[in-house]
DNA sequence: TTTCCATAAATGTGATCACAAAACAAGAAT
DNA sequence: ATTCTTGTTTTGTGATCACATTTATGGAAA
């Protein structure tokens, strides 16, 4: 059984060994280290995250409640297969989820988080001009996030993040196929919309960045990857 | 620490001692059996499902997950408190998800399944006559179920519950200071839409149905009990 | 070469234990 | 009466182990 390779991770002190688990697999298969298909081991993860199977255990079993894992009959671990319908479904959950999340986001963003905002999506350019794909899709979530978590009292941020995960392991076979990656010209319109506190121009930019790009790949090329992924 | 009662729960034979933990308690904490501000402690509940610490764990540390509880920084593990705020948005959040959930429901329910859905509310009417609460509450749950279930590829349907799940304390506490029920003819209205196949008008009267009352409460009633419990 | 079966290895499960941190309780000092 | 201190208890954490099930391996039979 080889173990997929874990992005690195550093564990800040007191972090507790579960926690370190869970955030480390969280974000190894937020940014698709992990293929559609791929099982996995408690005993195999637990080593090579240099700890104990009880820890290891506890963050798949959370990873399985948030749909980036799933237990099967068998007690195997998977990570889930895509097909093209569960795909579509995906991304039109991403578009409801996101566009209601940024509207009620609207209210709450100062102008200095929007400039904040304005940063990163320059970060986002200056990745995919150099072509650094996974800086970029790391980028793109930070764009996003920062934009939902302006509401305080949000709570569509796990959800969001957890139909995120579960596109993960696609993403991870784009990034392989994918070979150039173009800006996204709907952030600046979310930004623009954003300036002028235009809840339904935001909501309408981003349900329109999710339709036609998502994270800067193409969405036609993602869904030919689906054939040999699903 | 007094550990909160747990409702019953047949085991089915087979099932491991974690999913019949995680089963119980999410189950308990979905009809509203534990109140908000609520701890709980991982021996206690090992000993009221007379198991172990080990798989009670699992299964708190995946109900944290779905949102249901919570772990602090103290590591105290409590049921997390809802304030107006967060209510209004979890409501919200219900209307988006489930309206858009059930349009994308339609096109798959057979005139069976709709006939099904019909018994299903007729049973929820006789519970609210009866004043059975707690079996309207759970059958009013299994209404909304059936329609988004319907779709196959469906991947919503645990993103909604995760926000049951977070509206179950309140309802624990609706239940005790809520007298009387009424019937809920928005989704016979629902129904009327399935039959004609008009998905604009069932995800109207869906969104309408939890607008106007959640589960068979007043919406004001519990917006009152908020502040006795936020 | 393919199929079948028996043995061995790997794997998830759950209970137990030692440990450290937190919460609690009781008494002393102010 | 209130606050601080000290000792006890409770509690989460993580490692380990035994067990049952599953998977993998390898040789025998067709």
């Amino acid at each position: 059984m080889k173990t997929p390779v874990l992005p690195a991770f550093e564990r800040p002190e007191g972090m507790t060994t579960h926690d370190y688990a869970f955030a480390r697999l969280r974000q190894a298969i937020m940014v698709g280290a992990f293929r559609p298909g791929t099982s996995v081991t408690i005993r195999g993860l637990a080593e090579a995250l240099e700890s104990s199977p009880t820890p290891v255990r506890e963050a798949l079993r959370q990873l399985t409640s948030i749909g980036a894992l799933r237990f099967l009959e068998n007690r195997r671990i998977v990570v889930p297969r895509i097909t093209p319908a569960r795909f579509e479904e995906l991304i039109s959950l991403r578009i409801v989820l996101e566009s209601h999340a940024a509207r009620r986001a609207v209210a709450h963003l100062s102008d200095r988080q929007i400039d904040r905002i304005v940063a990163i999506d320059d970060a986002i350019e200056a990745a995919i001009l150099d072509g650094q794909k996974a800086a970029a899709l790391i980028a793109n979530q930070e764009f996003h996030r920062q934009i939902y978590m302006a509401n305080p009292d949000q709570v569509a941020m796990p959800l969001i993040e957890s139909v995120w995960l579960q596109l993960g392991p696609i993403l991870g076979i784009a990034m392989e196929h994918v070979t150039k990656l173009y800006v996204v010209d709907r952030h600046r319109e979310a930004i623009d919309a954003l300036r002028r506190r235009d809840e339904d121009a935001v909501a309408e930019a981003i349900g329109a960045d999710i339709r036609e790009g998502i994270g800067g790949f193409d969405q036609q090329a993602i869904g030919k990857l689906l054939s040999l992924a699903g």
